[in-house]
DNA sequence: GGGGTCATGTAAACAGTTACATGATTTT
DNA sequence: AAAATCATGTAACTGTTTACATGACCCC
């Protein structure tokens, strides 16, 4: 095998808790980590392949269909852990509502509050998501992941509290801007 | 031209300020937006190349060097305004130390607790740069632009004391996870 | 049998980093 | 004169999305 991949990473941890479809991994990843993740199937694909090529994962045929079902073995499971230590990839950062509000002067205060509104709905239904993914981890009680859940719904929940928090400071001061009469 | 690229919009943002050279373009983009935007030369001169075929930039002999400056247009700076407009793209989040969590049984309280640790570390050392900034942009008081950079740092400022309220409430979660006999 | 969903996979295009090759200019 | 920095550019590679081609299965 080649490098390891974010990819396989997410695979493998998606695998190791239940045995899955391609298909049903991206359902899998769309629906529980897409608060914090994402894969497409053109990536999805060619990481099964290869982490069955490299006798990570087996497949597993479903009685009910003839989809090949993906199983972790007991070596996919050690790779799984080993993945799971190595040190955190930072993306570099590419902000685009930051780097416009940089430059907010070529734009104007109007342009500015119309970019900054747009980013306080979009903290406004992340929070309403996460009140669901909240509710739904706390029907799980005694599950032993169950900790580790709220743990991502509470670093989801205090950025997008901390974004509502900036942009009414920040609508402010645009206000300010637009109107520096008050 | 191609597709309008995020490269360009900040090349043409960077360079509205004043007239560069690639390599001093990058040098501004790591300085002045490097908490939240960033380029490679291999991006930058590319991007370069394409800006002054579309005659979106020029290039100005600068008398004491031979490198070439690279200074906005008039239409160069129409077609940056008309890319501030355009939407802000949203990178599909990746976000490691999330999915690292989200699967933390795996791994345990202890190795978990390190991620955490890390986490708060590095908004610890956000804060201390972002407190850099904020002095450096407070210098130029009176500066039309002024309030737009303080913008950006207020957004990093709330993002990284997010983190650390974040983290205080994890480690004592994991604290109890790993110890359940407090 | 028609429409929806489940399912696998590939090809093309795009975005981006890293490493390298090269040389001019400035500083010590 | 050597070393550091400024400067430009390319090539190879990696990762990723999107669109497409294909078809099985299920229910109405």
């Amino acid at each position: 095998m080649g490098k390891p991949s974010q990819t396989e990473l997410a695979v493998l941890a998606a695998l190791s808790v239940e045995p899955m479809t391609g298909y049903a991994l991206r359902e899998a990843i769309v629906s529980e980590l897409g608060m914090f993740w994402s894969e497409s199937f053109g990536q999805i694909y060619p990481a099964l392949a290869r982490l069955r090529e490299a006798g990570l994962v087996e497949v597993v045929e479903s009685s009910r269909s003839r989809s090949p079902v993906h199983r972790l073995t007991p070596a996919g499971r050690e790779h799984l852990v080993a993945l799971l230590r190595e040190p955190v990839v930072a993306a570099p950062p590419r902000n685009g509502l930051l780097l416009r509000l940089f430059f907010g002067g070529v734009l104007g205060p109007a342009a500015c509050t119309d970019l900054v509104l747009d980013a306080r709905r979009r903290a406004e239904e992340t929070l309403v998501r996460l009140a669901e993914a909240r509710r739904s981890a706390e029907v799980d009680a005694g599950h032993p992941q169950q900790p580790y859940w709220l743990m991502t719904v509470s670093a989801g929940e205090h950025a997008a509290r901390a974004t509502l928090a900036w942009a009414e400071e920040t609508l402010d001061v645009l206000t300010r801007l637009a109107d520096p009469g008050v």
